[in-house]
DNA sequence: CGCTTTTGACCGGCGC
DNA sequence: GCGCCGGTCAAAAGCG
């Protein structure tokens, strides 16, 4: 979900005692070491509690006044999104039987359909804002493009360095794919490969992989849709039948966070760069994530590798702004569910 | 035998 | 209307 747009959920949870704990004269701090007078410590103890108190009911309130404000949202969300699955769901027969027969080709034109940013904002003007002259093949039409929005409502595109002696076109990204058809296009002589998610059979995703014309040892895939079932297996961060040969990835989601993987670097860890950005164009900011660390098939499987990954996860989910809400509301969640418990802060 | 891959044919959008 | 092009279908072949 992704109301980060509407509402600046965006906490650092961290900040709000420091400035108390710097109130805190050092020699104080140094007097619980050096053993002055029982009195002033416990004076500084009183003063220190009684200003951590006044912070953490300042916290709190203001921890229940954002779970308030996320709860709103969220029931907009859901309202919204119930509307819009109502609506499509009862135009899916009329539009399925005026296709029945033949192969309808989707139109590509979005210009007068939703973009991601709307459909993260909800805006159901992109539905209803249809002029009054609209044909119910316009609605039709309309419809299609909004299913066909949907599905589409995630593009991935991924390039991988691979061996540039290895021609398979084969992507182990931990999904079950089904190759369906290969293509020589206009722009590039090698050809590009077409694959189905085949491990649900009511999965939409879909896989184009094609090498680059520029360096044919880069592979690049580019997945439409989303899954709707977990992976069936460990991706292996690689293309074809021998990951040794794979050395780079980068992801990039169109509208969505953006995270690329580096995987260049010989066989040190090196955390190179890490930054955030944040487009004008995505509702929830493309985030920007660079690492760079090795490949390299056992030196994956050292626990120095899998400490890595798991810091870089950690990292990248503490700079998410989404992560962040929804911490900061199972985080105040609790803090009431606690205080209703027990009456008390 | 069932699933996957290959590959030529086909379809529909688009530009001229 | 025609040709080009990207995407998809489906029969045949391959494979375990």
């Amino acid at each position: 979900m992704e109301f980060t747009s509407l509402v600046d959920t965006s906490l650092d949870l961290s900040f709000r005692l420091r400035p108390v704990l710097e109130k805190v004269p050092k020699q104080e701090v140094q007097s619980d070491f050096t053993g002055l007078s029982r009195e002033r410590e416990n004076m500084g103890v009183k003063n220190e509690a009684g200003d951590l108190l006044e912070e953490l009911n300042r916290v709190s309130s203001e921890n229940k006044k954002l779970t308030e404000m996320l709860t709103v949202v969220c029931e907009n969300y859901n309202a919204l999104r119930n509307q819009m699955m109502e609506y499509m769901s009862t135009q899916n027969g009329v539009a399925e039987d005026s296709s029945a027969g033949s192969r309808k080709r989707k139109a590509e034109s979005i210009s007068n359909i939703s973009n991601p940013v709307n459909n993260n904002n909800n805006n159901m003007d992109v539905v209803h804002g249809r002029s009054s002259e609209s044909s119910s093949s316009d609605e039709e039409s309309c419809c299609k493009k909004l299913r066909e929005e949907h599905i589409k409502a995630k593009v991935t595109i991924v390039s991988m360095k691979t061996d540039a002696s290895d021609t398979s076109l084969i992507v182990k990204d931990g999904y079950q794919w089904r190759k369906y058809g290969q293509k020589v296009t206009r722009d590039n002589p090698c050809p590009r490969a077409y694959f189905r998610c085949s491990f649900a059979p009511g999965c939409p995703v879909k896989k184009k992989v094609q090498r680059s014309i520029e360096d044919q040892s880069i592979v690049v895939a580019t997945y439409e849709g989303e899954h709707n079932h977990p992976q069936t297996s460990k991706p292996e961060l690689g293309a074809s039948t021998n990951t040794s040969t794979a050395s780079r990835l980068n992801v990039t989601t169109i509208a969505g966070p953006t995270i690329t993987l580096d995987l260049t670097a010989p066989k040190t860890i090196e955390k190179r760069d890490m930054k955030m950005n944040h487009s004008t164009t995505s509702p929830i900011g493309a985030n920007s994530i660079r690492t760079t660390t090795t490949t390299g098939g056992e030196y994956q499987n050292r626990p120095e590798f899998q400490q890595f990954l798991i810091e870089q996860m950690a990292t990248s989910l503490t700079k998410d702004p989404s992560f962040k809400a929804a911490l900061a509301a199972a985080i105040s969640g609790k803090i009431l569910q606690h205080n209703n418990q027990t009456g008390r802060w």
